[in-house]
DNA sequence: GGCAAGTAAATTGTATCCAATTGACGGATG
DNA sequence: CATCCGTCAATTGGATACAATTTACTTGCC
């Protein structure tokens, strides 16, 4: 029961991660044969991870020419963070009403372990932030929401990786704490309030540097002009 | 760029249909052989169908042992619920900010159609009932948000099918002109207040009423006893 | 020298093939 | 007669092979 450890599970967790610490950065392409022998398997299985992942909204696929990891437009970036709000507002709806007891022991331990890690703006604090707000939605209970709350977080991340300059501030530990408090007093209203401004500002400050990291993604928008 | 219909998105789509047309019953087995010769198609495809209807969480896979239609449990099917709810009022709340102009015709259309079919309590009324909700959420303009939704009204064709007695008369049609009306009037709460009620009876019914379809699934709760 | 067409390489889309695991049936035994 | 164990069939997990399509390069022509 405890082997879940497909092949396929192994492979689209390991992409995962790496889209997350930006290892893979947007738009970058992803060769089934390569990633398969990078990995030791077959294409069959990179194939299935691959749409699974692109369930998830981090890659793209074009018709016969292959998968990408995924370049959020703004557009979408802004519709990705409106479900996520409305998502973690719904959470701390949730929270305050039914918050099992161990909840704010393990959730004081994860911002202690995010604290930890503070100084270095590794990907492992981008990890962990992200993991914060799925942790949230799983103390819900409601795994099905944890697990699109953990979607669109994933997704924040590529957005973040494409448009914010640096990511390390961007989920500051302190507002965690802040929610945490917020969520013991009941007070549904001040949670969602420090929560709106934690995604808003993080949602904003993307908006003012779009940070380019790959060259296709720096011409897509010069192509337009060659194409009247 | 039109031309999307790739063999695994035409399977995937015709069983998804099947599903919320209740031609495939929960519980029901989904061996990939059979499915394939029924499409005329190869494992592979079926292979790829079955990997995104898992990850919409319309079948689920056991290792070694196949796919079959999923019975979600009735704290699964509240889940569901849950995040339907919270999805759908932010739908609402985005609709009385930026409906466009052309919204109203598109959704009286498609209640018109609903009531054209509303006599015959065929698949086809329980299709449109949910495509409402997914219109709505269209209308957004937010795609991610339109496809969460999607998701979760799938997911609800399906407990429906599993726990309430009668599905067509779910969706009023009624209630549909009511939500369009009080989004026109700008009525956020009022359109809230008629969607949650519309939601809540849904979800309510199907509590009453659970009625037990495949043979595994009324067994399933009597298993625990022989393993103390 | 630039543009266009044709061809070749590469990569995905699909099918088939082998291996491993599971469930079931049947026989043996207490 | 019930239970346990071994063998067997069926089905999925995974890999490889082939076909189709797209991209890119080369070559010829203007």
């Amino acid at each position: 029961m405890s082997d879940k450890t497909t092949l396929t599970d192994a492979v689209h967790r390991l992409l995962k991660r790496a889209i997350i610490e930006q290892a893979l950065t947007p738009g970058m392409r992803l060769p089934e044969d390569t990633v398969g022998e990078q990995f030791g398997v077959s294409r069959t299985i990179v194939r299935h991870a691959l749409v699974r992942l692109e369930n998830e909204g981090l890659v793209v696929t074009r018709r016969n020419r292959g998968a990408f990891v995924a370049e959020p437009s703004l557009e979408e970036a802004k519709h990705v963070f409106e479900v996520r709000r409305a998502l973690e507002a719904e959470v701390i709806r949730l929270l305050v009403q039914r918050i099992p007891a161990s909840g704010y022991d393990q959730l004081e331990a994860h911002v202690r372990s995010e604290e930890s890690v503070k100084g270095k703006d590794g990907p492992v604090s981008i990890r962990l932030a992200g993991e914060f707000h799925v942790l949230l939605a799983e103390l819900t209970g409601n795994h099905v929401l944890a697990r699109y709350v953990s979607e669109v977080v994933l997704r924040c991340s590529l957005i973040m990786a494409m448009y914010a300059k640096s990511h390390s501030s961007d989920c500051a530990v302190d507002e965690h704490s802040q929610i945490i408090a917020a969520i013991r007093d009941g007070d549904v209203a001040r949670a969602t309030s420090i929560m709106d401004h934690h995604l808003g500002a993080v949602a904003g400050r993307a908006e003012l540097e779009p940070k380019q990291a790959s060259v296709s993604s720096i011409l897509s928008r010069y192509g337009k002009e060659l194409t009247p």
